[in-house]
DNA sequence: CCCATTTGACCGTC
DNA sequence: GACGGTCAAATGGG
């Protein structure tokens, strides 16, 4: 996969997720008229998991397709996409809504720390679909490996929910321009979009930022689906996951991110961050992503449930076996 | 002390 | 002037 083009591991991606998600479905017995709410198997799967299971097939199929089908033109693409990351992790950003183009790749900005509106008009950009469900995790391509720093919020007009603004963190250090813009859908409070600008033409997977004197402790890039999965597992059981009316408290925590096409080599473990959260206004609790580069998704989740704990390893994870 | 986040202010575009 | 996007000072965590 290593000298794969961005475009095919990303359709790779697409495709492996959709394969994993019809086979849990495979997996999973049929279902019984009266399902017994014996969780002896976890291969026995609610409907309600198999709802999101099979939304997860469709999505996964018809983003394959839709990389099949995009506009965007490969060869172009792959000079407009340096993969920064040296092939190591490819960078989530898969095109739903749109592809990226090929366009013009800034000059390295060493100057134009202001970034000219047209500048940045030019910039590729692309939205991804983000679904978070208490049950299933994150589902579909939803998270780059890159660091990002947020750098502003905006309540946007018709929109129940404000627009994040990230940038790259390394934006000084290496003029990377790569934004993106995360803001909860209205429609299905699941399901962020994630809008992608530019790309980055840093270099974090082989470097240890420099910004940061060290990685971050317990933070290993391995753990990660199972992180996740147990985790939104444990919510699922034990919190009351609210999806919208989101008011009053909640939290925002970085967890990392399973980049989901390497779901093989996974451990489970973590530990949460609570990193505070007091928007006056409205809310935005984020569990936002991170690894030892970072990144950040965003998830709003209303709950209870003490961040700073560690995961436990008994936690429930009825994907797990099946990953 | 360094870095990330928050949030009001500012700016460009429509 | 409204709106979206970005800046940057203030703040807080580690």
């Amino acid at each position: 996969m290593a000298m794969m083009s961005w475009e095919q591991r990303g359709l790779l991606n697409e495709l492996i997720h959709g394969l994993k998600a019809a086979k849990q479905l495979q997996a999973s017995p049929s279902p019984s008229p009266s399902p017994s709410p014996s969780s002896s198997s976890s291969s026995c799967l609610t409907r309600e998991m198999k709802d999101t299971l099979l939304h997860q097939v469709v999505s996964s199929y018809e983003n394959a397709i839709m990389m099949l089908n995009g506009t965007h033109n490969p060869t172009t693409e792959r000079a407009t996409y340096p993969m920064a990351n040296s092939g190591k992790v490819p960078e989530s950003p898969v095109s739903i809504t749109g592809s990226p183009k090929s366009e013009e790749f800034l000059d390295d900005g060493s100057k134009d720390y202001t970034l000219s509106s047209k500048k940045r008009k030019m910039l590729p950009k692309w939205t991804e679909q983000v679904r978070i469900s208490p049950e299933r995790g994150l589902e579909g391509p939803h998270d780059d490996l890159y660091s990002w720093r947020k750098y502003g919020q905006k309540d946007i007009l018709g929109a129940k929910y404000p627009r994040s603004y990230y940038r790259c963190t390394f934006r000084n250090t290496q003029h990377c321009w790569a934004t993106k813009q995360v803001q909860r859908s209205d429609g299905d409070p699941t399901i962020f979009e994630v809008t992608y600008r530019g790309t980055h033409t840093c270099s974090q997977q082989g470097n240890t930022p420099q910004l940061k004197r060290e990685t971050k402790p317990n933070n290993p890039i391995i753990k990660t689906i199972n992180y996740q999965t147990t985790l939104l597992d444990s919510l699922r059981t034990n919190l009351t996951v609210r999806t919208n009316g989101l008011e009053g408290e909640a939290f925002s925590f970085p967890v990392t991110p399973p980049p989901f096409y390497s779901l093989d080599s996974i451990h489970g473990g973590g530990t949460f961050r609570h990193v505070g959260n007091s928007c006056p206004s409205d809310f935005t609790g984020l569990i936002s992503t991170n690894t030892s580069t970072g990144s950040s998704p965003i998830f709003d989740v209303d709950f209870h449930f003490d961040p700073t704990a560690e995961i436990d390893a008994g936690f429930p994870t009825f994907l797990h076996d099946s990953i």
